[in-house]
RNA sequence: CGCAGGAUGGAGCAGUUUGGCAGCUCGUCAGGCUCAUAACCUGAAGGUCGCUGGUUCAAAUCCAGCUCCUGCACCCA
C-alpha cells in the first residue's frame, strides 16, 4: 500500500525559525497524526533549502563556508521540530547527495526532452544587491539605497520553457477542482495564469553565484534556487529507485500562501508534467500568523512571537493546541498574549486539565484508585454515551477535512458534557451517603470512559498530553480512531498519581507581550 | 486602477460552497456546588449579520451596486 505521503515547505537556510516554521510544522504533523488514527500509512518529509545567493552572502559576512552556516541553521530547525513534537520521517537537506543527484537528472532529462533553451537575458543589474532588479522598483524614479547604481548588462542563460505548458495547467486545474485548498487560493491561480507566462530563467552563472548545484550540461551555471528546492519533494524519496512509488505522487503539500503562486502552483505542476511525472494530489496553502491588531509580524516592529518561548513556558502542547484551534483553514490569524492565555486557561487548564484532575482525585478518594465497573446506564449515561458517539464521528469528519478548529471545538464539547455530567450526579454527594455505591461507580466509570474518548481525540493535537492523560486513568493506548468507542475497557483500571496538567500560569510569570 | 481576503452581540471568531428558528470561546451580571488547577455547573443581559436595492414563501448565505479595513517589488510560513 502507498504511504500517504505529505511534505512541508522546506525551510530556508538564510533565516531563523519563527512562528510560521513553527506552525507549518504543527500542522502538517497533526495531520499526519490524524491520519495514522486511521490507519493510514503516512510519510512525512520536512527539511532545509540550503542553497542560493542569500546563504551565501551570510556566510561571507559571517565569515564562515556556506556548508557550515547551513549546517547550524538545520540544527536549529531540527531543534524547533524536536521541541514541538513534530515526528517527521525524514529530514532532506538540498545540499545531499541523493539531492543533487536528482535535480541533475533532471535538469538533464527536461534538456533532452527540449524543454531547457540557452538565451541571451537583457537586464538592469545591481552590482550592490548582487541580482537583476525591475524599472517598477524605483521609488520616486530613483533607485532605493539597497540597489545602487544600475548598469544594463546582457547575460546568456538557460530557460525552462514554461510559457508552453500554460493552456495545460489551465485545464488541469479546471478538472481538478480540489487541487488547491482552500478553494479561492485555486481560483487566484487561475487568476495570475489568464496573463501569458514568461519562460523561467533556470541558471545562474557561477560567476556570480557559486553556491547551487551545477547544470549538468554547463560547468559554467548553477541551477537556480527555486528550481532546486521543489525537486526535494522526489529527492527525497527516492526518485529514479525502485522505492518511489510507495510515495510518490505526493498526497499533500502544506506550504504558506505567499509560495503558492506561482513557484508551487504553477512551476512545479509544470515541470513535473514536462518530464511526464505524476503531480502530487493536492496543495493546502494555510494563512499568516498576525501581530496583535492585524499587523504583520516582524523583527523590526519588535511583535514577533518566538514559538519557542511558548513552547518552553507552555509545553509544546499548548503551542500546538493555540495554533491548531484558533486558525481558520486558509485564513490569517492573530496571535496575541491575550488569546493564547485564554485558550491555555480557559481550554486546556480549567476544561481538560482541571477534569483529569478531579476524576483522578475522586477515584483515589472514593474507589481506592481503581475505576469501578459502570453497570447499567442510566439517562444522563446514555445520553453523554450518545455524544460521545457522535463526537468521535464528527471530530473525525473534521480532521480528515483538514478542520482542526471544528475538530478541537467539537471535542472540547464533549468535555464540557462530561464536566456538566460530573455536576449532574455529584459523585462527591453519592460518596457520603449510605447504599448509592453503585451509583458511585457508575458516575466514575463514566466520566472515565468520556475522557479516555475524548484524549484519544485529542493525540493529533496535543500528543504528549494526551498520552499522559491515558496513563493516569489507566487506559490502554488509542491507537485506531475506527474502533474507539464507548466500553468498560477502564474497569478494574488503575488510576495514576494525581498531576496538573496545565499548571495555572500567574500574571507575573506569564511571558511579557512585548 | 486591478486582483484577492475581511466587515456577524463588549473582545476574538465559526456559519456563506448546498438559502430554512443567528452559533462558539472569552468577558459582564445573578445564582449553585465544594470532587477539582480561585476550578466546575445553572440562568440572564447583550446582535437591524458593513450599507443600499433585488430574487425568494424564506437571505448572514444568492444577484447588483456601494463603503471601509488588509495584502499584492524583493525577502518571509
Amino acid at each position: 500500500m502507498k504511504n500517504f505521503y505529505l511534505t512541508t515547505a522546506i525551510d530556508y537556510a538564510n533565516g531563523s525559525p519563527h512562528i510560521g516554521h513553527a506552525y507549518e510544522k504543527v500542522l502538517a504533523d497533526a495531520i499526519v497524526r490524524s491520519r495514522r488514527m486511521e490507519g493510514i500509512p503516512c510519510h512525512f518529509l520536512t527539511g532545509l533549502d540550503e542553497h542560493g545567493q542569500k546563504v551565501q552572502e551570510t556566510a561571507e559576512r559571517r565569515g564562515l563556508a556556506p556548508q557550515e552556516l547551513c549546517d547550524s541553521v538545520a540544527l536549529d530547525f531540527q531543534n524547533l521540530c524536536r521541541r514541538l513534537s513534530i515526528g517527521y520521517d525524514d529530514y532532506i537537506r538540498t545540499t545531499e547527495q541523493r539531492h543533487k543527484t536528482v535535480v541533475q537528472n533532471l535538469l538533464q532529462q527536461l534538456h533532452d526532452a527540449g524543454e531547457i533553451y540557452r538565451a541571451p537575458y537583457r537586464g538592469l543589474y545591481s552590482t550592490r544587491a548582487e541580482r537583476f532588479v525591475q524599472e517598477r522598483e524605483m521609488v520616486n524614479g530613483r533607485w532605493p539605497d539597497d540597489i545602487g547604481e544600475v548598469v544594463e548588462v546582457e547575460e546568456t542563460n538557460y530557460f525552462f520553457r514554461l510559457s508552453r505548458h500554460r493552456e495545460w495547467l489551465i485545464a488541469f486545474l479546471e478538472k481538478n477542482k480540489n487541487f488547491v485548498v482552500p478553494a479561492f487560493r485555486q481560483r487566484q491561480v487561475l487568476e495570475f495564469l489568464r496573463e501569458p507566462l514568461n519562460d523561467l530563467c533556470i541558471s545562474r552563472p557561477k560567476v556570480r553565484l557559486r553556491w547551487g548545484i551545477e547544470l549538468p550540461f554547463d560547468p559554467d551555471y548553477v541551477t537556480y534556487v527555486w528550481f532546486d528546492a521543489l525537486v526535494n519533494y522526489i529527492s527525497a524519496v527516492g526518485h529514479g529507485t525502485e522505492a518511489f512509488s510507495q510515495n510518490w505522487p505526493a498526497d499533500l503539500h502544506v506550504i504558506g500562501k505567499d509560495i503558492l503562486v506561482p513557484a508551487h502552483a504553477v512551476y512545479w505542476p509544470i515541470i513535473l508534467h514536462a518530464v511526464g511525472m505524476e503531480l502530487p494530489r493536492q496543495i493546502l496553502a494555510h494563512g499568516w500568523w498576525l501581530a496583535k491588531g492585524g499587523e504583520k509580524m516582524s523583527k523590526s516592529l519588535g511583535n514577533a512571537v518566538q514559538p519557542l518561548d511558548y513552547a518552553e513556558l507552555y509545553g509544546p502542547d499548548a503551542f500546538r493546541y493555540f495554533v491548531l484551534r484558533e486558525m481558520t483553514l486558509g485564513q490569517d490569524s492573530n496571535f496575541s498574549h491575550e488569546l493564547f492565555l485564554a485558550r491555555y486557561r480557559g481550554d486546556l487548564a480549567n476544561e481538560l486539565g482541571n477534569l483529569l484532575s478531579r476524576l483522578v482525585h475522586m477515584v483515589h478518594r472514593y474507589c481506592g484508585g481503581r475505576f469501578p465497573a459502570a453497570g447499567a446506564a442510566g439517562e444522563e449515561e446514555r445520553h453523554l454515551q450518545n455524544l460521545a458517539a457522535e463526537t468521535v464521528r464528527i471530530a473525525r469528519g473534521f480532521y480528515g477535512n483538514l478542520e482542526f478548529s471544528s475538530a478541537l471545538e467539537s471535542i472540547f464539547s464533549l468535555l464540557k458534557a462530561a464536566n456538566r455530567y460530573a455536576e449532574l450526579r455529584a459523585p462527591w454527594k453519592l460518596a457520603r451517603e449510605e447504599g448509592r455505591t453503585s451509583e458511585l461507580a457508575r458516575a466514575l466509570a463514566t466520566l472515565g470512559e468520556a475522557l479516555r474518548i475524548a484524549a484519544g481525540l485529542l493525540i493529533p493535537a496535543i500528543p504528549t498530553a494526551a498520552e499522559t492523560i491515558l496513563q493516569r486513568i489507566g487506559a490502554g493506548p488509542v491507537a485506531d480512531w475506527r474502533n474507539l468507542a464507548w466500553s468498560d475497557a477502564l474497569a478494574g483500571a488503575e488510576v495514576g498519581d494525581e498531576v496538573i496538567l496545565f499548571p495555572r500560569v500567574e500574571e507575573e510569570d506569564a511571558l511579557s507581550p512585548l
